[in-house]
DNA sequence: TGTCCACTGGAAGGGAGGGCTT
DNA sequence: AAGCCCTCCCTTCCAGTGGACA
């Protein structure tokens, strides 16, 4: 085997290895799952948050607590950065405390988020509840069961509560807010992350009474404020010298024009640094900045459209190719019916108009599609739809997916049968 | 002024797909 | 195997509507 290395390869490979370090001293830095040991510009929220929790150290119950802001406000990294500070502080003392982390984008429901409560006592009940199958309250009972079999102190935080009522309303929020009614032993404190500032709207007086009792709000960060989190965490992600002076402005100000968001922020400076790294450049400059703005861009909308469900594909599709005959903006009936067109193409069968319309408020909401309710007068009431990036763009990503690259080929075979629908 | 278009969006419910207990 | 239960995706039904036009 050695003797297949030249001493030139082997150099070659040397030389990769060590300008593939130069960059980066550790990059987990820059990840937004990374708790960093100090918060700059969050010193009140913290102190806020400490005042309400802190007395479950006291052996008193906890008071629940809202907390808005928009995404990359450090939110989430604040809750955890002071949970785990109580924690550590709890068995240090001998307090019994378990801390509770769920982020209800991904469990949605009530059933679900009741269940991942139980289950995260797996460890010391070696029981878990099946993901579906058993009945909500059950599971609940299950719930004040084990919770109530000691004394200690619970702390709930639900990130992304918001996404959770608007999707199966407010009822788990009431019982988890009123569940030390049923404790004799247990305390539990809820710790409510919202993205929506007008989260309240949604919440029925009575949770809002017990789970709004406190509210700590999270203004976004200006460009400084950003200037100042990337560079304390650049010290430790970078090695010296290696940012250009204007590397770090840049990706504040494009981050602060995203209302204030800190995530995009350290996302573009992981990426920039990612792209030279790639470019075997010593240094991190502003031109990879940009190209890490646009590739963030691509990526987030990519990425969208490939997992999109086929349905919604065909639905796109429809608007694409109403857009490149001019037809756009189109109405629903008009995407409607050359989605049927696409469906009768794929041997699909279609939805319904009703279930369409529903798919294009979601392509909608995910920024790939605008559409807004506009009144013709005499020519009814309809969605007005557009595409909000260019359709040469929305090629390009087809270009990556096998199965989309087909939807190319629908033009060619149909497009004389189009021509004629749409004269 | 009323009519009427082309839908919108809420409500209810079906049924497939998952999984439980007995 | 039977009998529940939950979730997701979808259909069916339908009252409601903003505003151009007669």
């Amino acid at each position: 085997m050695e003797e297949k290395w030249s001493s030139l390869d082997l150099e070659e490979m040397i030389n990769k290895y060590v300008s593939k370090t130069r960059i980066f001293r550790n990059r987990e830095v820059l990840r937004h799952s990374y708790t960093p040991p100090y918060l700059p510009h969050r010193e009140v929220q913290i102190e806020e948050l400490v005042r309400v929790l802190a007395p479950a150290l006291r052996g008193e119950t906890p008071s629940n607590v809202l907390v808005y802001g928009k995404t990359g406000t450090g939110k989430t990294v604040t809750v955890k950065f002071v949970t785990d500070e109580l924690k550590r502080i709890a068995d240090k003392k001998g307090l019994p405390m378990n801390v509770i982390y769920i982020n209800c984008e991904l469990v949605d429901t009530e059933y679900r988020v009741l269940a991942r409560l139980v289950n995260s006592f797996y460890y010391e009940t070696g029981f878990r509840v099946p993901m579906v199958g058993w009945p909500t309250d059950e599971v609940y009972s299950k719930l004040v069961e084990i919770l109530d079999s000691k004394r200690r102190f619970v702390i709930i935080v639900l990130d992304e509560v918001d996404r959770l009522v608007k999707k199966s309303g407010d009822t788990i929020l009431y019982s988890l807010s009123r569940i030390n009614y049923e404790l004799q032993h247990a305390r539990v404190g809820v710790v409510g992350i919202s993205n929506d500032l007008r989260f309240k709207d949604y919440l029925d007086a009575r949770v809002l009474s017990s789970l709004g009792e406190e509210e700590i709000v999270f203004p976004p960060y200006d460009a400084n404020q950003l200037a100042d989190i990337l560079t304390g965490r650049a010290k430790e992600a970078f090695y010296e010298g290696v940012l250009e002076p204007g590397v770090i402005p840049l990706c504040a100000a494009l981050a602060a024009r995203e209302h204030g968001d800190a995530r995009r922020a350290l996302d573009l400076l992981r990426v920039a640094g990612e792209i030279a790294e790639k470019e075997h450049s010593a240094k991190v400059t502003e031109r990879h900045v940009r190209l890490a703005q646009e590739r963030i861009e691509f990526d987030t909308i990519a990425e969208a459209i490939l997992t999109l469900p086929i349905h919604s594909k065909l639905i796109l599709h429809a608007v694409v190719i109403l857009d490149e005959h001019d037809r756009l903006p189109a109405n629903t009936g008009e995407v409607y019916a050359v989605y049927k067109d696409l469906c009768d193409y794929f041997s699909l069968d279609p939805l319904t108009q009703r279930r369409v319309s529903d798919l294009i408020n979601e392509l909608d909401t995910m920024g790939i599609l605008n559409a807004r309710v506009v009144s013709k007068g005499r020519y009814g009431r309809t969605k007005e739809i557009r595409l909000s990036l260019p359709s040469s763009k929305l090629r390009r990503i087809y270009m990556a997916d096998k199965k989309l690259r087909e939807l190319l080929a629908f033009e060619l075979s149909k497009e004389r049968r189009l021509i004629d629908w749409m004269s």
